[in-house]
DNA sequence: CGCCGAGTTGAACTGAATCAAGAAACGTGG
DNA sequence: CCACGTTTCTTGATTCAGTTCAACTCGGCG
């Protein structure tokens, strides 16, 4: 029963449907906004499933309605690398691929059941013609995914584990149950054995 | 990753104008977006002089006309951590800062003498009202930028002191005589120490 | 049930950091 | 142009945070 009951507190109430993002950046009613969305498409993924894999185009930017996504890599020695999670309200997409048309080198993948949007490459330079201040929240959004990854170099320069660990406890400690410690543990740029090392540690302390 | 390289063979070891940048993204004669300089103000600030320094707010962003910077921070125990350099035509900010009017937790440093243009906060989108096409240029820059960013935190995650160290010099071959070794081995998260026995290495291999 | 993937724990190992000491390059003033 | 101090870079010996490898526990699920 304890389980349901944080199942619904966890997961149930979160979902930020694409229209309703738009209507609100836009500041106009739902149904202003109804007849741009004849270009958008909408998926549902289950738990596991791939988005896209190295060698594909990435063709979309992917809007995350409910659910959660993440890109990864594999390197040389086939070792995973979390780039990026995307929960609910989150943009995630190989920019390199869909900008420029190259084949991706990265995986995306759920690791929840999604619901998600499927937002086409020239999608917002579209509405931004007669919106303009879409492109200027887009530059938002953009800039203060630039904050967020610098911050991130700047702790694998400079922080260990625990810090690292402590650091992202105290910027998405809500987020830490939806996602396999392994996969954190590769998103913060460590293994396993160690992350859990450094958890056991902070439970003594 | 080609565009960075196409970039710096054309804009790297010249200097480029901010009015002429300017102008180019527009596709209007310079006589035309004279107007729109009066905002702007001009520096020339020498090799190690400070921009801004952390507890300030970064109140513009730098363009870079001659020069390099860098922008760094200085960790608990008093080790510098270079987050970026930006030669000729690169743009260098503390977003967070001037974005939120935040004091700055970052160092910007010239390292060599520099002809800079500082842009104020709103310029970008001043200009944009007239001419749209500025604010989508802005976006291609951010995305390259973020590009690169998560190029760099993917070899963070993964790569070793040598293979960082190659991957820069493939990239920014021509650049590396502009900084010295032990801001580059910040730039790559590892000891001056450990890049000049990557460097000794390669040279007999 | 028994299987399998996730997480933990232990012991040995290693890439890079640290500490320490010189060598080379740089620039500044005489 | 040289002498001198300062900064940058190199080299060697030692140490350490985190990895690797291997064994084991736990909980979910067909």
């Amino acid at each position: 029963m304890q389980d349901l009951i944080e199942h619904f507190e966890n997961y149930g109430p979160k979902t930020l449907p694409f229209d309703q993002w738009l209507a609100d950046v836009l500041e106009v009613p739902l149904a202003t906004v109804q007849p741009f969305l004849g270009k958008i498409q909408y998926r549902k993924v289950e738990k596991n499933e791939f988005l896209i894999m190295p060698g594909t185009v990435c063709p979309y930017t992917y809007y995350v309605e409910r659910g959660v996504l993440r890109m990864y890599t594999i390197d040389g020695s086939g070792k995973e690398h979390v780039i990026q999670f995307a929960p609910e309200g989150w943009y995630i997409t190989d920019r390199k691929s869909t900008y420029l048309d190259e084949p991706s080198s990265y995986f995306i993948q759920a690791i929840e059941d999604c619901d998600l949007a499927l937002i086409p490459k020239h999608f917002l330079q579209d509405i931004s013609k007669k919106y303009p201040q879409l492109l200027e929240k887009n530059t938002f959004i953009l800039n203060r995914y630039i904050m967020l990854l610098q911050h991130r170099v700047t702790l694998l320069l400079s922080a260990t584990a625990e810090e690292r660990y402590l650091d992202f406890l105290s910027t998405y400690k809500d987020f830490i149950h939806r996602v396999p410690l392994y996969m954190l543990a590769s998103y913060l740029g460590i293994t396993p054995e160690s992350l859990s090392r450094v958890r056991n540690e902070l439970a003594k302390g």
